[in-house]
DNA sequence: GCTTAAATGGACATTGTGTCCGCTTGAGTC
DNA sequence: GACTCAAGCGGACACAATGTCCATTTAAGC
């Protein structure tokens, strides 16, 4: 949605549609991304008309609401795909994005919902992650610190229920606790697990 | 709720309440646990107030309908927690109970729910399921498969976790991977993973 | 200033939840 | 078998949220 396909919206609507932006992350960030859309309509003082005008659905308005944190997520990819230890890279990779999940109430949930039906800006933005998962755990793979049957997928899957079993749990302990079982798991070791 | 703790209930009213329990899980079943209680009155062909005084929350009826369920659980729960060797029972169970969450779709999130904020009658049956892991858990540890900071929290939870993001994907592959993964995770092994 | 397509907003139809209360009925009593 | 009355019933209702529709308003180009 950075730049829509055809023609620029007018003034007027360019400024409805940022306000609306800006008030959907609030809502999100204290209520989750549940939050009724009548509010935030209310908030902004636009109709819902104009509110659905602009986002036909939660999805595309959640989309937009967390862009900012996906383009941070995606800068902060960046050096972790190349330097450094490929094994700590990767944990600290699922570590961000389970801890990016977690940010907002209710954020697990449609990840998961886009990873399973791929369509709509906001299953893009997830698949983007996705992709940035598989660069990521590929030289990790390379290196032979991860077991080869595990798949992008696997992990990124994973490190999203992680996000989504303590989304209501305050501190990192818990999270950090759980995404290193996670890597234990997925780490090529000696021991059979069966 | 197998002996109401007061007089026993009126024959029709009986006889509505198991009606009730039939309809919703039948209904869970097919469109998930928070399928419309309004659709299972109408099936049944009681009014709503019927419905809603014999289960005034949902998770009332959820935990009324997967009562079965649960029972054979339990059940099973007790060849695990005795002889064979404890990993592998461990293994079993947690398998067991991740394909239990799954079964209905959204009741790993009523599960989260209830383990979160222990009360009503959902959380009883929750509790009693984290209880038996534990049971089982501690002798794995005690045998020194399992690494000592391990709780049954924890693995109640991320198999419960697994069993969520799994809930639309059909097949048992990738629950066992999962699952596999997680015990890789919890044994006690040599790798410090990170 | 005039025209017109873009944009608006709120009324509405719809779906689901949970409560309330006047009516009905099963079960104990004579 | 009729009588009583608390237990039980059901559906109307109040409320919350979603998403659509369209008569009205307004920015932008001529």
């Amino acid at each position: 949605m950075i730049t829509p396909s055809s023609r620029p919206l007018r003034a007027d609507a360019r400024r409805n549609r940022d306000l609306i932006v800006e008030a959907a992350r609030a809502a999100f960030a204290s209520k989750g991304v549940d939050a009724p859309l009548e509010e935030i309509a209310k908030t902004v003082g636009v109709g819902q008309g104009t509110l659905y005008r602009h986002f036909p659905t939660r999805e595309d308005l959640i989309a937009a609401a967390i862009q900012d944190d996906v383009d941070q997520l995606v800068r902060n990819s960046e050096k972790y795909a190349q330097g450094r230890d490929p094994f700590d890279a990767l944990a600290a990779w699922l570590r961000e994005i389970a801890m990016f999940s977690r940010t907002y109430s209710g954020l697990p949930n449609r990840v998961l919902d886009a990873s399973a039906g791929k369509s709509g800006s906001f299953a893009v933005v997830c698949g983007s992650l996705e992709s940035l998962t598989d660069r990521i755990l590929v030289r990790a793979k390379e290196a032979d610190q991860i077991r080869a049957n595990v798949t992008a997928e696997d992990v990124f899957l994973l490190a999203n229920a992680i996000a989504w079993s303590l989304t209501k749990t305050p501190g990192t302990e818990l999270l950090d606790k759980h995404i290193d079982i996670l890597l234990r798991g997925i780490a090529s070791g000696t021991g059979a697990a069966s």
